[in-house]
DNA sequence: CTCAGTATGT
DNA sequence: AAGGACATACTGAG
């Protein structure tokens, strides 16, 4: 069992409940909490931990349960020797891989080059093979047979015919047509001219094309020139050659694995990806040009189509753009998973364009820059902030040799260009999109930028590009290669799709545990708190409209002391805490009555560095309030704990960037969690719903939630805030004052903010009286309605016979109710 | 609608 | 003259 003790011995009642978990380990008796109310603890002695209970995986929320919910497979044929072999597969295209496999961990490379991971908790994984991630499996070197061969053996069914079908028409025409930019001029290239052919019949497409001198005025006629050749190219930073991917995993685990040995080393055998080149046997390659305006539309066209093109850049042959000097510095050594993501974009010895996906913490940064370094020409680096701009200058000259002259930064305060042929430009999202008037420096930095052609386009943040005015950078700035970075690869609206056609392919997406179980970034214990509603706020939540409910909800005394409480516990254990609250108004009022530092949109720019300072080193200062100003552009200081006070709406990005912002904790030893998580949500409210939305990428990516609905030893704690029930009429009333002089007179904050931090000047938004909050967008409900992937389904489903009656009642009303409003 | 961000002019 | 404080405009994300 752990060493360490969670800050309670809390639990408690956990979401799913398995016959086979070791459930004794933490120490709740099976079979005594059917009759209690749920909402009464079950008291667990003291020594039962927050590790024990993560480690027994039975409280795993078992996302990809729902998948069996409405079909049997069971008159699937197994093959005899199913034991053996790690995954299912389903009509369609879900793949289902036992995590708990000898091979498994071959499996999952193999699966995440060809498939989407949908949801990895610890011991079943679920990917899906689509289109997209056929394509960019086939853009990482994989071939169709290879891809079937692996599958069937791998399978304990019998690959089922739709999905050969699927995986046949997707890579067959995959991965042929390639965009190239020559000159600073786009052409549509491929080793196979009646493919080009097929392409041009099509009006868009034909639309876009520009005939030059090269061509012969007969109409069909397409430019001929020599396929490039790459090959022995090295990737700063390793140590040896490129390796291959697969290889680098069955290795590993051949020596791991006894059991299943020999076999599995056959399975991947056929899989290489330092086989020739797809196209290196036809030397002669073809191409059309296309207006640079019209990149855009031909891409997402030819994606229809099924012919989607793959960007690649042939950087070493690229006698026409000047070399940057720039090499990575002898001391800097890239981890493994760095590597393996930078082997699938340089895997062919030419720059493959598509995103990496890394949690906040890995080393996003180094990978971006050791790209740059095995790229060498001139690089554009693209943030969201200007905080983040100045980072990343900082994070090139640590690591790399970089002349400092050679890096220019492009914001609104400094607009430098680099010195010589070739160099680093590094700016923001909307310093580039801007269409509207510029100063005059900012006008001419742009031609500059436009006038040239990049041999790197970094962006950082990528998930922001698909929004319609960042989207722009794309076609105003002419870059041979695109490496998109990011963290979280989800958006709440249904634009994230974009990004295929947009940059590329998804190339590697890390595994969140797997860093975490290897040390690459903290052990996060992650809980979700319920706190009761007071019967006087609860009876005015039943009364208001949705817009007082949110305030009623974060407002709640008990969810105060739950706060109160767990700040005080951790900072006994020498903790450095952030607390998080959406809610401007509860913000200023937890921080003020806690009598803690807090930042938020208004604060200044040096009471900010001022308060961070003070929590970075001060040991007084160890508790910070921030609000949604804490997801972005704040360099936050490490921090050990988390708490989230106010989290509505259901932003499963936000939700993850803010688990992010504790993951570089360091690890203090081997075992146990180093970082914890939590999300105090008031039972029985519309924050249960939003909560659990939030939380579905965490548990996708394999972090199991703990729920707690009593913290152990908050009874005993002294002098807690309103603890009173006059204390808590008098919240209830200012809380319930503050909405209406909000609403009327905007400016009047709060009579006892003295030490405010931060001017009050802005205008704290006059509130249009009236009804508000329901969201009405068509993809906002879809989202909401759409639920496939929500982990209440299991958790109605699943919860135990006594407990799932107060489950229904508690969430159907408020399913109900977002349905409604369409 | 709310809260946040950047860019830019005064 | 340089630079901070403030106002304004526009945009993103949910």
């Amino acid at each position: 069992m752990g060493q360490k003790r969670g800050p309670t011995g809390d639990v408690i009642h956990e979401r799913r409940r398995r016959d086979d978990g070791p459930i004794h380990d933490v120490g709740v008796p099976e079979d005594q909490d059917i009759d209690e109310d749920f909402s009464e603890k079950l008291v667990v002695p003291k020594h039962a931990t927050m590790d024990a209970v993560a480690q027994s995986h039975s409280f795993q929320r078992d996302s990809v349960s729902y998948i069996f919910g409405d079909h049997d497979y069971t008159w699937l044929p197994l093959k005899q020797d199913h034991e053996s072999r790690p995954l299912w597969i389903t009509e369609d295209g879900h793949i289902i891989l036992e995590g708990f496999s000898p091979i498994a961990e071959k499996a999952i490379d193999f699966l995440i080059t060809i498939g989407e991971p949908v949801s990895r908790p610890s011991h079943i994984h679920e990917y899906k093979l689509t289109p997209y991630s056929l394509y960019a499996a086939v853009s990482v070197g994989l071939e169709t047979e290879d891809i079937i061969e692996v599958l069937s053996r791998l399978s304990k069914v019998p690959v089922p015919e739709s999905i050969l079908g699927l995986i046949r028409d997707c890579t067959l025409s995959y991965g042929k047509v390639k965009l190239v930019l020559k000159h600073n001029r786009y052409f549509v290239e491929s080793s196979h001219p009646e493919m080009l052919q097929k392409l041009l019949r099509d009006p868009i497409i034909k639309e876009a094309r520009l005939i030059g001198e090269e061509e012969t005025n007969q109409n069909g006629a397409l430019i001929t020139g020599k396929a490039p050749n790459a090959k022995d190219l090295l990737i700063p930073g390793v140590k040896k050659d490129i390796p291959d991917p697969n290889k680098v995993a069955a290795g590993a685990s051949a020596a791991a694995g006894a059991t299943a040995g020999q076999d599995g080393d056959e399975i991947f055998a056929v899989v290489g990806l330092d086989k020739d080149d797809d196209d290196v046997e036809s030397d002669d390659v073809h191409s059309f040009e296309i207006s640079s305006s019209s990149v855009e539309t031909v891409k997402k066209r030819c994606n229809e189509l099924d012919y989607p093109m793959l960007e690649e850049y042939d950087f070493r042959n690229d006698t026409l753009n000047p070399d940057l000097e720039i090499d990575l510095k002898p001391i800097t050594v890239i981890r493994p998973y760095q590597e393996k993501s930078l082997s699938k974009m340089f895997g062919n010895g030419r720059a493959r364009s598509g995103i990496i996906v890394l949690p906040c913490g890995a080393g996003k940064t180094l990978v971006g820059i050791t790209a740059a370094c095995t790229v060498k020409k001139s690089t554009l680096v693209l943030c969201t902030s200007s905080v983040s701009v100045l980072q990343w200058r900082q994070q090139f000259l640590l690591w790399s040799n970089i002349k400092p002259h050679q890096i220019a930064v492009f914001t609104s305060d400094q607009k430098e260009k680099f010195l010589g042929a070739a160099g680093i430009v590094i700016s923001t999202y909307s310093m580039v999109a801007n269409t509207r008037n510029r100063s005059h420096d900012s006008q001419k930095m742009m031609n500059f930028l436009k006038s040239r052609e990049w041999g790197f386009l970094l962006l950082d943040e990528v998930h922001v590009v698909p929004a319609n005015m960042f989207r722009k950078v794309l076609t105003t700035i002419a870059a041979h290669a695109k490496l998109g970075l990011t963290a979280t690869l989800v958006r709440e609206d249904e634009k994230i799709d974009d990004l295929n056609f947009l940059i590329g392919p998804k190339l590697y997406e890390a595994n969140w545990m797997d860093l975490a179980s290897k040390g690459h970034i903290a052990n996060v214990q992650c809980a979700e708190v319920w706190c009761p509603m007071t019967p006087a706020f609860y009876r005015e939540y039943l009364r208001e409209n949705s817009r007082k409910r949110t305030l009623l909800y974060v407002m709640n005394p008990n969810k105060f002391q739950a706060c109160q409480y767990l700040i005080r516990y951790h900072e006994e254990r020498g903790d450095k805490i952030i607390v998080f609250s959406d809610n401007v108004y509860a913000l200023v009022a937890y921080a003020q009555k806690l009598m803690k530092p807090f930042i938020y949109g208004e604060t200044s720019q040096q009471e900010r560095v001022r308060i961070l300072q003070n929590f970075q080193h001060n040991p007084k200062i160890n508790t910070i309030f921030l609000s949604k100003v804490g997801d972005t552009s704040i360099d936050l200081p490490e921090a050990t704990c988390l708490i989230q006070v106010s989290s509505h709406y259901g932003s499963r990005r936000q939700e993850a960037q803010r688990l992010g912002r504790i993951l570089r904790a360091k690890r203090r030893n081997d075992e146990g969690f180093n970082a914890f998580f939590y999300s105090l949500v008031s039972k029985d409210t519309q924050e249960m719903y939003y909560s659990t939305k939030r939380q579905q990428f965490l548990i996708d990516q394999g972090y199991a939630f703990k729920v707690i609905t009593n913290l152990d030893g908050m009874d005993q704690e002294q002098d807690l805030v309103y603890s009173t029930p006059a204390e808590q009429l008098s919240l209830l009333q200012s809380v319930l004052l503050a909405q209406e002089s909000e609403a009327d007179l905007n400016d009047d904050v709060e009579p006892d903010a003295d030490d405010l931090t931060g001017n009050t000047s802005r205008r704290s938004g006059a509130v249009a009286g009236g009804s508000n909050g329901a969201k009405r967008t068509v993809g906002g409900l879809k989202s909401l309605s759409g639920g496939d992937q929500m982990a209440y389904i299991e958790y109605n489903k699943a919860v135990n016979l006594k407990d799932k009656d107060k489950n229904k009642a508690e969430h159907h009303p408020l399913f109900k109710k977002h349905r409604n409003k369409k």
